[in-house]
DNA sequence: AATGAATGAGTGTTCATTCAT
DNA sequence: TATGAATGAACACTCATTCAT
């Protein structure tokens, strides 16, 4: 349980009072929990009661629909960390790898390595079912976050200590790997006796990327060799 | 009743015959097809059973359960590809950097601009629900996989190619974007307007890929950073 | 909460206490306009609540359940109709044929034109399922009605006025058509175009009542015609 | 069981044909018993499948939802009946008056004394609740019906047999009584001792309606009486 | 081999009722 | 007295699975 606090003797007394204020946020967690665990499908309204500690009928108090509730886990979840991302970028003076570290290091501790790192499996599996969620959460989450992560390589690039790149692309490209240790985490990390070791993860991430960043790019691809885009 | 013809004998009985070799193989296409879509747990066998032309007592002719016909469309597809990519490699002669290219576009052309593209995505996000799958999906394929792209970067680095590195973490790494071009394309991808140009994609995947193997590691993070483990 | 009105203590004080007594009389008027809109079953606590103004839990302050609820609708509002009625008849001298106008302008107006006129729809629809609430219905309300008109009938063949009938059966039939008129205004009356006109219709059934009642029987249906009942 | 035929051993053997072709009315002949007895809202369609001798699932095989099968209960039952009664009176020639009577004792044979005479009453308590279903039985049922009764007064005017009238109101008013006597049967008539014996009813209102009929209208209301319309 | 009618367990959602405040 | 948060039983509807034909 994310918080500690809420515990002490004296806040435990007004319990009524501070029910009806927690509770939205006790059951998103146990939402979240549970939407993770299992995927939205497969996730039955009484296991995230359960999980809360409330009947099945309270879950309608507060949010009107199982999707509904899956909304909300995203809304109040992810969209205060990309904010604070931001600020963090605008505030920095000092070298663009060091700023790149510092957000992905961030982007760890706040989220990849927090509960929070469910949720982009549950998004992936359910965004064709609810469109306008996925909407949401690129809007949100990833069209921010790429801005973010393209201006600060643009910010390399002018302080010439990044080889000149198209960056929209390149930003597809380099947060892949992020979102990877997410899912992986809560796919197939768990099945598998190689159990990845994401700092590990995360040092190879960094090395590999700054150094292709900051080295000029090669003619790796002759013009001739030809990757055509087919059907699908 | 899928056709209302009735068609003359001799053809009717070869059409039959063919039918029932084919049979397995046409369901599985149509559930791959329909659960890509929609996702294991909102997909329903009508729909599959439709899709492929059958009663939908056929499916069960053939499969025991949906489950079954799940892991009968992953381990049909997926299996041949890496043998397929393995003796590729093992036959090359000629320098890594090329290799992995034809890999990760042998990869794109018959995979990753495939139908086949949307299994990913369902592993993902049944992963939890069906833990044997995931193992089975994981040792017959992602582990191969890895090995295989492992194997180009020990080469590399054995012919000077490449910089020595931590091979396992830096595949992990480096396998992470090609997964994720798959599963954007079937979740966020279809939401969204910037439309992400996959040939474009992977050529600057490439080209930083290979840009970050061919030179040696800076020194990004100083041992003091320490990014530490936590919870989660 | 229904009014952000903090009135000064004085009237404070005094609305509350006008209040308390007339709760009752609020809730039962709030729950006859939800029942009478929805029928029994479809209508919701809440819709009653809200209409008048408290909380769900209010309800249960007053009332042990909703179907008391709706017994302590019919009650209040039923009863003392007829009485009133029973007393104009008593009173009168003149006519028959006008007491028999009078008794039935006066039902319009104090019932059908009226919204008890909606009760009649919510007993048809819930006798079954409260066989009590009808029982109580027909002797408090039904069998006195009926007991009045069956009074007026033979009150005017005694003076000469009507021809002699069998009265109950007479009463029965001349009932109908009054109660058909609730029925209709809360039920198809609002989906059709041709929208009956109240005092049109009262006039006619008027006219052919008390034309009825005057002449002596016609020999319509021959002995031999045998209508004979049936199963059901 | 309406239909006593179905049974005979050589048609039984043909079970499952027969069945699929049976069933929808059979499932429409257990819906209408159960709504009838117990209103729209408070019918579980547990009970319309347990009486039906199906499965809950199988309804939904047949009709697809419990507003559905309302509907087809109405559909299949009603409308023929109205055209008979139509056909019937084409072709009828004789006094107006009896062909009345005839119609009368038709519908008390094919509707009234039937289990068709529980649907008047499902429609008055659900026609708020489906005003779509109540316009159509408005358009298929009552306005048809009233078209013939009003016909047969016209035809009985014309011939010099019923004083002259205004006929639409004048069918409004001699049609509640049947109706009536439907209502009357699936409500209130079960609760009550004094129960109505329909075939005196039903004569009694023949009298009456007859005797209305042939008689010229009575100027039974002083212009100044004032019937004047009001709120609700 | 193929069908499709039938099943019945399972689940999201509603709502009358209760009770701590 | 009044509240409204909480409950949990109830029900419409779905869908994987079965099986007589």
């Amino acid at each position: 349980m994310q918080n500690g606090a809420d515990t002490s003797a004296a806040t435990e007394c007004k319990r009524w009072t501070r029910r009806k204020e927690a509770r939205p946020a006790e059951l998103l967690e146990a939402a979240l929990d549970v939407f993770v665990a299992k995927g939205f499908a497969s996730t039955r309204l009484d296991d995230i009661a359960a999980k809360a500690g409330v009947s099945k009928g309270t879950l309608y108090l507060y949010y009107r629909s199982k999707e509904a509730l899956l909304k909300a886990v995203v809304q109040q979840n992810i969209v205060p960390i990309v904010a604070n991302a931001q600020q963090l970028a605008d505030q920095y003076s000092g070298p663009s790898a060091d700023l790149f570290r510092l957000l992905i290091l961030g982007w760890w501790q706040q989220f990849g390595n927090t509960k929070l790192s469910g949720i982009p499996k549950l998004l992936v599996g359910e965004a064709n079912n609810f469109p306008e969620l996925a909407q949401y959460y690129h809007d949100q989450v990833i069209q921010p976050a790429h801005q973010l992560m393209g201006s600060v390589i643009a910010r390399g690039i002018a302080a010439g200590e990044f080889a000149p790149c198209e960056i929209p692309t390149t930003v597809h490209v380099l947060f892949a790997p992020m979102v990877m240790l997410s899912l992986w985490h809560h796919s197939f990390g768990p099945c598998c006796p190689d159990n990845l070791d994401p700092i590990a993860y995360l040092n190879r991430y960094l090395t590999l990327t700054l150094t292709a960043l900051s080295h000029p790019n090669q003619k790796l691809i002759p013009d001739s060799a030809g990757v055509e885009s087919g059907q699908c």
